[in-house]
RNA sequence: CGGGGUGUAGCUCAGUAUGGUUAGAGUACCUGGUUUGGGACCAGGGGGCCGAAGGUUCGAGUCCUUUCACCCCGACCA
């Protein structure tokens, strides 16, 4: 490409709305432009940068034996009340109506239309297993947009869902899913960590997140410091505890009084733990299968007689007692005595802590924060039984359908890999994700010798299948540079003053490394570069 | 959805408390000239429904009412 000829808007200034480097760095080397809340716009080089992660998603599940499909984007609200996700997906979901009035939405996900597009097609356990994904547009009419690419209302995602006759060919699918994702984020050059999750409001069991991991992430993880072990802090367990004498109110029990929303009606809850611990919210919610979870109001603790600090009383009626595992095996608890309640509800509700051990190997556990770039899990049976899609067994009985889903942000990748690699003067992409490898600068364009050089390397390059950006504008040394700097390629061939010595220089943006070459062997060096 | 903030040139922003020439700067853009190793200089030039609607006034970017959009904090987020 002609740099000359190139739809590249960059600007000095960032946007005012920009917070993130990635939201920043992205709009200034004219990669995307915000057209409103949560939309963008991808110009030239964004929509290469979003090309080459897609040719590699593409190339690792197609080495997975996953097959590519394409469903529609507009879907029919029926199926999405068949599966009963019509009302719990909420506001997100956009709904809307055709000219003759019949009911429709856009696409947050795909698995009822994915479910009906195998339903009475995939018809014996013969057919299975089977895997297909789309790379897509989704749309959720998100509450509050932001971080650039990072949260948007329209994004472009990955999502694979797969079939199976039964549940254990489902977790080998899984395991290769994880591997496969594994080998993605690898390939992309990010550093990642492969976490236990809560399944959230899909359903299913398994489930895990692929985080990369990043300052600015959403999301709170607990990694162990040893070995593999991470889980998003919503489900993460821990190992036993040694120095209890450490912990103050180790001994102690407190109450943490909630209200718990389900789908018919609420229920106030009084969950018990350790002084020491806090409550995690999710870990709550899930132990009763509630939906959603909030405080209590002032008013509302004060008639149940619960407005002080001390420990809740145990005979509450119409309220709900829910305990931490951890107390099931306490000793001691300074006299209070719960073997007086019938049939207590113990659950893991408590929130791991930095520095607690690691339920694998008793390191000690730190907290970092990571961006969710992939989510997989194993739905079971969940939405072929609601949407009564099945297949004949061995014995000619009908069977719903084992399903797993694996989703993966394409345009959120895009911003996490410069929220990894960027520095003060703008993006460092990998070599996997730069929109061009060489950019040939030449310095003065009226030099006749600089420019000649500049167009024999350019169609050299060419020819060799680089992809190449020859930056022949009319401008001067330091403008080009900062540009170069900005827009981050991952070489810049600066043909310039030491021409006349028959040299010219190779920039190296991730190091900013200058480094001097003779105009005979740049070629080559810089082909040994790249790779 | 609660709290706060901002809408003026492609972009970043002055101007609005106290209404009054033809609405400004920087940057970007166009023309000519000079310059050519770190976002150059000189001269000239184009570009605005001052977010929208209504009102007060002789007169509104500025005051009043309504409304829309965008951003930030929180809630939410398969």
């Amino acid at each position: 490409m002609r740099r000359s000829r190139a739809f590249i808007p960059t600007t000095k200034e960032s946007p005012s709305d920009a917070v993130l480097a990635s939201h920043i760095y992205l709009a200034r080397a004219g990669f995307v432009t915000q057209v409103s809340a949560g939309l963008y716009n991808f110009l030239p080089l964004g929509k290469r940068v979003l090309t080459k992660i897609q040719n590699i998603v593409n190339e690792e599940m197609e080495r997975a034996g996953a097959q590519e499909v394409d469903l529609s984007f507009v879907t029919p609200s029926e199926l999405w009340e068949e599966s009963g996700r019509l009302n719990k997906f909420g506001k997100e979901l956009l709904r809307f109506k055709d000219r003759k009035n019949n009911d429709f939405v856009l696409g947050p996900t795909h698995e009822e239309m994915m479910v009906n597009l195998v339903k009475n097609r995939i018809t014996s356990y013969k057919q299975l297993p089977i895997n297909l994904y789309q790379i897509k547009t989704k749309f959720r009419d998100e509450a509050r947009p932001r971080f650039g690419l990072m949260r948007g209302r329209e994004f472009l995602m990955k999502d694979a869902y797969s079939f199976h006759a039964t549940t254990e060919d489902l977790n080998r699918e899984f395991e290769t899913m994880e591997a496969t994702y594994k080998r993605i984020l690898e390939r992309l050059d990010l550093d990642f960590r492969i976490v236990e999750a809560d399944s959230g409001a899909i359903g299913g069991s398994g489930s895990k997140e692929l985080m990369v991991i990043a300052d600015s992430g959403e999301d709170t993880i607990a990694v162990c410091s040893k070995c593999e072990y991470g889980a998003n802090v919503e489900t993460a367990t821990r190992g036993i505890r040694k120095d209890t004498t450490e912990l103050k109110n180790y001994n102690s029990v407190r109450s943490v009084v909630k209200r718990l929303h389900f789908e018919e009606e609420d229920k106030i809850v009084l969950f018990f733990l350790r002084a020491c611990d806090e409550l995690q919210e999710v870990k709550a919610v899930n132990s009763l299968g509630a939906l959603d979870i909030s405080d209590l109001e002032e008013a509302e603790l004060e008639k149940l007689g619960l407005t002080d600090e001390s420990l809740a009383p145990l005979n509450l009626e119409n309220i709900e007692y829910v305990f931490d595992r951890a107390l099931q095996e306490a000793e001691d608890l300074n006299n209070i005595d719960l073997s007086t309640l019938n049939e207590p509800l113990y659950y893991d509700i408590y929130s791991v802590q930095e520095g607690d051990a690691c339920p694998e190997c008793s390191a000690p556990m730190t907290f970092t924060k990571g961006i969710e770039v992939g989510h997989i899990f194993k739905l079971g049976t969940t939405y072929s039984k609601a949407l009564k899609a099945e297949f004949l067994n061995e014995k000619g009985q009908g069977t719903p359908f084992e399903m797993g889903t694996y989703g993966m942000g394409i345009s959120r990748l895009v911003a996490s890999v410069i929220e990894q690699n960027h520095d003060e003067k703008g993006c460092v992409w990998t070599k996997e994700t730069a929109p061009y490898m060489v950019n040939i600068m030449v310095s003065n364009i009226k030099d006749e010798e600089q420019m000649a050089l500049g167009e024999k390397l350019y169609t050299q390059f060419q020819d060799a299948g680089v992809e190449v950006v020859l930056d022949d504008r009319k401008d001067r040394f330091g403008f080009k540079m900062k540009d170069a700097e900005l827009i981050g390629f991952p070489y810049t061939l600066i043909i310039g003053k030491e021409l006349v010595n028959g040299n010219v220089q190779i920039f190296e943006r991730a190091t900013c490394d200058k480094e001097e070459s003779s105009v005979e062997t740049v070629y080559e060096t810089l082909i040994g570069k790249i790779s």
